[in-house]
DNA sequence: CCAACATATCTGACATCACAAGGTACGGAA
DNA sequence: TTCCGTACCTTGTGATGTCAGATATGTTGG
């Protein structure tokens, strides 16, 4: 497995919360909109179950639409009131960290 | 498992390789400077693990040094040359992938 | 009608890696 | 002697991303 993957890991659950919070969506829209943004390598075997984790988590609520054009009915998921403060506490830790990995790569500065 | 231990994917390799990029240590004394500059929650068990690995992989070497106090011989570790090119690698995919995380954290500002 | 394609979801086997708990070993202090 | 701080390592467990493949729908072209 390549080292951007392990460095997702715990991200994605985030994320994903993160863009059904800005609009409801579906996995196959979310998985385009990540490569879009710059998460890349995200493939559809690591969105479904993400998304069936968050919603048998109660962060998210999953509800059928028909597709307007082709192809089967899409599951839309959008977020309920758990997930909201669930975001919040995630976008701290994720902030936390973020800036003190940085200060470690940053610690060696001898150029 | 918490949460903050999935972020940690990824990134703990990293960041040690990185405290060994500045200075030559020894895990037990990378573990508290982790736990020093706000990378919390990282136990033993995943640091020596995660030393083994990189000198395996051939990023570092690793030398025995006497404690000067008490306690058993210390395992120093000291960067060599392709360490030095793939913590540049890293640091570039954690630059990218913190910054597009963020955004995407950013991005559904409805406050 | 049938095959191929894009859309869309889901599953199972596999690999990676952080953690907790435990073990080993050394030296100094109570 | 017993405990504690230092220092290293190993084992089993759990979480989760990846790949490959299965399933289903509607459109398009032969």
């Amino acid at each position: 497995m390549d080292h951007s993957s392990q460095l997702l890991k715990g991200v994605l659950d985030m994320c994903l919360l993160s863009l059904i919070d800005e609009e409801p969506s579906y996995g196959y829209e979310m998985a385009a909109k990540l490569n879009e943004r710059g998460v890349k390598l995200v493939s559809d075997g690591s969105i479904y179950p993400t998304l069936s984790r968050l919603q048998r988590a109660g962060l998210v609520e999953g509800y059928f639409v028909e597709a307007d054009g082709s192809g089967p009915p899409r599951k839309y998921y959008r977020i309920v009131n758990p997930g909201t403060v669930r975001l919040r506490e995630w976008s701290t830790e994720w902030k936390d960290l973020s800036a003190g990995v940085s200060a470690i790569l940053n610690g060696g500065e001898h150029d």
